[in-house]
DNA sequence: TCACCGGTTGACATCGATGTCAGCCGCGGC
DNA sequence: GCCGCGGCTGACATCGATGTCAACCGGTGA
C-alpha cells in the first residue's frame, strides 16, 4: 500500500479513500491510484481488511453427505458454478466444505463464525427438522437457505416451487390415462421430500386416484434399481413412476430393462431432474427441468443482499418446467379408461 | 482471547504459548488453557493470525470449465471430498472458484497471492503447454499439481500413471483378440489425454497392431455419441473402443443401441473411469477404476507437506485397476484369428 | 545466603489495512 | 486581504492475534 500511494503521489490515507469510493479525494486522484494498483498488481490484504471491520470477504458453503454418495448428480456443481458467478463480480470467496452429517455442519459454522472466517453462508439441503437455521440465527451468522421457506432476522430463503411442479407431473400423468402412480423419493428427513410427497397426496386426492403412494430411498442407484425391481414384482405394479432424481430414474430404466418390461408400452417413467444422465439412457427420460444454475445465482444474490443490511426474505425460482420425451405414454390397455 | 486469559487466570502470553504448543509453560497450564477456551467456544481470528504471519490457514482450488459442462463426472467432487479430509485434520480451509479458463485460473491466483488469502494451491487438469506452474512459481505459491510431472522449487506433483492404465487395457484387448482398437479421447490440451495417446500408440506398435487411433472430443456426452456412430458407420468399423471417461462411454452405449449393435458380441466398449455411470447403462460397462478420493488425499497432503517446508517432490497412486464387467469379449469372428 | 531455573507475567512492537482528526495548501469569492 | 472550502497530508488509534524481552516468583542445589 505504501508503493502504492507513493507510486502514485499520495498519501496512504489517499488511497484508502480512493480505493474504496469515500468522498475526500478527486475523480482525477481516485483514477490515479487505481491504475497504478492495478499496474503494481496490489489489492488490499483480506486478513488486514478483515480484522479492521470490514468482513472476511468469503461466504460458506457446506455440503453435509458421507463420500461415497457424493457428486452422482451434476446438480450441485452447477448450483455452485452459478453461485459463483454472482460472487465473483463482488469479489467474494466461496469456502466449501464437505461433512459427513449434520452435526459436524453445525460445528463448521461454529468454527467459521468464532473465527470470522465467513460473512455469510449457503445452507443447502435443509431438513424437516432442522437444527441449522437455529444454529446460524443463534451466532448471528448471515445465511440463505436454499430450498427453504422461512425469513427471520438474518436467514432468507430462496423458495423452490416443489408442491406445483409435483401437480404437473401428476396432472400431466392422469391427462396420458395413468391411474397408478408411484413415487420413488430421495431422504424422507430432506423437507423438498415431505413436499414432494405431500403435494402428490393431496394431487392425487383431489383426482381422485387410489393407487398411490411415495416411497423413500437414499438418491443410490442401488436403492432405486431394488426399488424398482420390487415394484415390478408386485401383483398390481404401477404404470407410471416418478423419481426424484435422475440417477434414481436411470436406474429405473435399467431395472425395467432387466425385467424386459418396454418402457413406455408398460411403464412410463418420470425422473425430478433433467441431466445428461436423462438422454443418455434409452428410452429417454421425460424430466423435470429445472436451472440449477439461475438456482445458485439467485441464492447468492440473496446473501449479498442479506450482507448490505436488507432484511431477510423469502425469494423465488421458476416452477420447473416438464421435458416430456420419449419415456412417458398412455399406460398399457389405452388411455384414460383401460385400467379402470 | 482476553476473556479466555481471564478465566483460566493466565495472562494473554501464557495463552498464546499454550495453544501453539510452544514451551514455556507446564502441560497442567497448556490443559487448562485449552479446556477453557474449548468451553468458551473461543477460536483464534484467523484475519489476525493471518496478519501475524500465520498464513491464512487455506488453500485454493480453482476449476476452469465453462459452467455448462460442469458437474457430469462424479470424480471432481469425489476429489474434493478425499482433499477436505486431509485439510480438516489441520484445520485447512478449501477455498473453492470455478472460471472459464486457464487465464481467468492464473488472474485468480494472482489475487489470491496478493490478498495472501490462500497459503497453497491444488491445480487440477494439467495440459501440455500450461502456463500455470509459471505461474504459481514466480509468485511463489506453493501448489500441488494433481495428474502433474514436474516437482520444482514450491511445486510438487501427483503422479498418475495413464501410461501404464492404457497400457493394460490395450494389452487386455489384445488378449482378447481385438485388432481394431479406437481411443475416443478427451480434450486434446490435457496433458493426460496426450499421455494415453502416446502410450496407446507404442502399446499397439509393440503388439503390431496396425488398425489404432485416437480421436479427441470434448468429454460431452454429446461428442461421445457422435463420434461412436461415425465410427460404426464406417466400412471396417473397430471392434473395440476405449473412452476417456464414463460420460462418453455411457453415451457409446447409447449410439451402439441406436444401432442396434450388440454389446459385446459386436463391438467391446471400455471407460476409463468407474462410477455409477457404469453400472447404469446396459450392458454394465467393463472400466477402469482409479479411487479420486485417495487420489484427493494424497495431493492434499503433499500440499500441507509443502506447507511445512518439505522440499517438492513427485508422489504417485496405485494404477488404475482393471474391472471387467459386461462390455467386453471377444471380437467377432471369435477371438485371436477371427478378423485377420 | 545466593545463584539458578522453569514457569509465568506485562508491556510493547508487529502485521496491513481502515477510521479519525487536526491542519495545510491553493483557489475562488466577497 | 481574508474567509471558506475542497483536496489532501501525516500522525495516531484500532482490529486480534503473535513475538520478544526484561523481570518476577518460588523452589532447589551449592
Amino acid at each position: 500500500m505504501k508503493d502504492v500511494a507513493e507510486r502514485a503521489g499520495v498519501s496512504e490515507s489517499a488511497v484508502s479513500f480512493a480505493l474504496n469510493g469515500r468522498p475526500g479525494v478527486s475523480e482525477a486522484t481516485r483514477e490515479r491510484v487505481r491504475s497504478v494498483a492495478e499496474e503494481l498488481g496490489w489489492r488490499p490484504s483480506t486478513a488486514a481488511r478483515a480484522l479492521s471491520g470490514e468482513g472476511a470477504a468469503t461466504v460458506g458453503l457446506v455440503l453435509a453427505r458421507p463420500a461415497r454418495t457424493l457428486g452422482v448428480e451434476p446438480f450441485f456443481l452447477q448450483l455452485v458454478s452459478g453461485v459463483q458467478q454472482v460472487l465473483a463480480e463482488r469479489q467474494l470467496g466461496l469456502l466449501f466444505q464437505v461433512v459427513e452429517d449434520v452435526a459436524a455442519e453445525c460445528a463448521m459454522y461454529e468454527h467459521w463464525w468464532a473465527e470470522h472466517r465467513v460473512d455469510g453462508v449457503l445452507l443447502v439441503d435443509p431438513r424437516a427438522e432442522d437444527p441449522r437455521p437455529d444454529v446460524l440465527a443463534s451466532l448471528g451468522l448471515p445465511g440463505v437457505v436454499v430450498g427453504g421457506t422461512e425469513a427471520r432476522r438474518g436467514l432468507s430463503s430462496v423458495w423452490v416451487d416443489d408442491a406445483g411442479a409435483m401437480a404437473s407431473v401428476v396432472e400431466y400423468l392422469h391427462a396420458l390415462g395413468h391411474q397408478r402412480i408411484t413415487h420413488v423419493a430421495g431422504l424422507s428427513e430432506l423437507a423438498h421430500t415431505q413436499r414432494r410427497m405431500a403435494s402428490l397426496r393431496s394431487e392425487t386426492e383431489r383426482l381422485g386416484l387410489p393407487h398411490v403412494r411415495s416411497l423413500t430411498t437414499d438418491y443410490s442407484d442401488a436403492e432405486g434399481a431394488a426399488v424398482t425391481r420390487r415394484l415390478l414384482d408386485e401383483p398390481d405394479p404401477p404404470t407410471a413412476v416418478v423419481y426424484d432424481n435422475d440417477v434414481l430414474a436411470a436406474a429405473g430404466v435399467a431395472a425395467a430393462a432387466e425385467r424386459r418390461l418396454p418402457v413406455p408400452a408398460r411403464l412410463s417413467l418420470v425422473s425430478w431432474e433433467d441431466s445428461v444422465l436423462c438422454r443418455m439412457v434409452h428410452p429417454w427420460l421425460t424430466a423435470l427441468a429445472r436451472d440449477p444454475l439461475a438456482l445458485g445465482r439467485v441464492a447468492a444474490e440473496e446473501l449479498t443482499r442479506l450482507l448490505d443490511g436488507a432484511p431477510a426474505r423469502t425469494a423465488g425460482v421458476p416452477v420447473p418446467r416438464l421435458v416430456v420425451r420419449e419415456s412417458t405414454a398412455p399406460p398399457p390397455g389405452g388411455g384414460r379408461d383401460g385400467d379402470a
